[in-house]
DNA sequence: AATGAATGAGCCTTCATTCAT
DNA sequence: GATGAATGAAGGCTCATTCAT
């Protein structure tokens, strides 16, 4: 059975919204990839912005979240880091997905903050830190304050998240810059070493 | 004497770009905030584009560069890259500085590169980065690779603008973050002491 | 059933574009007149040059053209020549027709050339240009010049669009001017003569 | 000593009248070529209305007209003919001038006439024309009517006209047309050649 | 006499939304 | 449920004109 008229939007909408952003994406330009009309949005999702919230949704549900991801649970929290790191830094690059539409829907809302930014924290990118901050959490001193778990775990998806948001930089400053799989674990490793570096020094400085 | 229309407008452009972003500023927003007319921007400037480089080029004549500051000459590196670092988080998470146009560019280029960004790599990011590189360079052993010396920099500036970016994201996550100028040095301090590790660890490797 | 509003945009510009150009009409004028608003332009035609170029085809599509008429097969070149001056004089003094549209065209094109030109040249004066032309080549000699017959040709439609274009200078260098249906018939007449004249002068000088 | 700035904008005024017409020129290109400001226009001329007619006096008081021109007096009226349609379309065709201001002029006022067609009719066609009516008249019958006189007249200059405005159409019916001094000559013998014998068959057809 | 600056009116186009079948 | 047609609001830009020095 084909795909019905509701879903064809969202494919359609995953798509352009990803590639030119909620402001520069017009209705017209969805309906049009859909093969469907324009009256057909307001219909099923009423205004563009309830149609947006609608696809992120959808998207939110199909995205796999660190929740269900096994990062080795029975390894040291040390290679669990560098297996969550890795898993991170190859969502962030984009080598593991299609040019990804949370990814950008991500960056647009730090910009403009907008309801939909709500949904995003609490169905993924809260569920991606609370698993971050087990492990940080065994990584370092007992005796360690709340904020700084909260600062390693900021600094260690600071760094990585960088990879993402600051690429069109990255490729002006330097112009040899390609991103595969193998550099994509290249900087994983290198993440993981600095932030293990970082987390064991906390200890060596109370002893 | 009253300001020129000319100031005038481009001071209220950095103030409605800054709140607003480009796309979703109006040429009629600005010429009412500045109390001329529409006219004028096409008399001084040419067209909105055009009017939003001169803007920018305002913006960074008269933002502080790293290679103008002093990080402490005299001092060791590992002081440098602290003094660097403060200097650093103080300005992107905006203490120092005015609510601030170029933050907000800086981000909207991310999203949507222009050759706006161009003038920002070249006239701020790149020497802010050379700076650091030098810095970054004297802290990692004499056979530090030109790849290696990268990541260490986008390590610490990842981090560092992990609290420009994210920060909505932060203000979901956990609902009691304040930004005043003492967590701000306080956040330098822990990512001066996780970056300084992480290139400390190069050192140890190697022996 | 009422006019849908293509076509009453249509019928709108073919009169505001008669009367005022395509440079000095704008689309609110139309619409106005065609009682709708500024958007239909665009849903149906897209922009305001697309617009000029489907009422010119439309214009085209409904005007007689010298292929389908008939100018007298069984008679005498001489009398055949006569009658298509006739169909073309009265067309060109639009006795004939309505508020022409698309001698309004003509003239515009003469001064600013666009793309509408060439579709007012393959629909319209190359088919009637052809008729002529058989005309022409039967009441010359048989060895005439292709030159030749072009020179002829263009004698006997130059002679008839002076009173189309020329119009405002003959009213003012004379002022009992007017062109009725006999007025125009008259000249015909005598522009049949010249021009037989002048082709059988060629039979003569070969003699 | 320099020329004045009044004398720079006209002089500017007639090569960007003649290159885009009257309604396509913009004020500020004239003023850009004639290397002052869009002030001036409005001090010298007031609006731009009034200029265009500034411009048209000046350009028909430089012009050559038939007039002055010496079309062979004593020679036979036939070739005195002959030579006024030389002269006529060369000037038509633009050939011993530069892209003619005032054929630019002559071709718009077609489309809208506005005062400024009184000036140049009565400045420059009717001098013209009434040389050619007597030249017309000398070659007629002594009881030729006053309007086959004037249609005599307008025949020959509708020959040489149709050079000039339907050029942009006789370039799209045939690609080979080029207008050099020698085709000149050759379409002003052909037009010569029509033109007699349609005048000396009203003498045979009186006989 | 000349000029840089400023202005208001108008134009074309785009777009999300709604209407009517 | 679906669709082609229609619409109103708003935006960027152009241009002739006027102002103030």
């Amino acid at each position: 059975m084909a795909k019905n008229t509701r879903q064809k939007l969202i494919d359609a909408a995953l798509e352009v919204f990803a590639e030119q952003g909620y402001q520069n994406s017009t209705v017209q330009q969805i309906v049009e990839r859909a093969g469907t009309n324009i009256a057909a949005i307001n219909y099923h999702f009423g205004d563009k912005a309830s149609f947006y919230g609608h696809v992120v949704s959808h998207a939110l549900a199909q995205t796999p979240c660190a929740e269900a991801a096994d990062f080795g649970e029975n390894q040291s929290p040390e290679e669990q880091l560098h297996i969550f790191i890795k898993w991170f830094i190859r969502n962030a690059t984009g080598i593991n997905s299609q040019p990804s539409f949370l990814d950008s829907v991500h960056i647009q809302e730090m910009m403009n903050p907008s309801p939909v930014l709500d949904l995003i924290v609490e169905n993924f990118i809260r569920p991606n830190h609370m698993k971050l901050r087990a492990i940080v959490k065994a990584l370092l001193p007992s005796d360690a304050t709340e904020q700084q778990i909260r600062h390693h775990c900021f600094s260690v998806v600071g760094q990585c998240l960088h990879y993402k948001f600051a690429r069109p930089v990255m490729e002006r400053l330097y112009q040899d810059i390609e991103f595969t799989t193998e550099y994509a674990d290249e900087l994983a490793r290198h993440i993981a070493n600095v932030s293990l570096a970082g987390m064991r020094a906390m200890h060596k400085s109370q002893s």
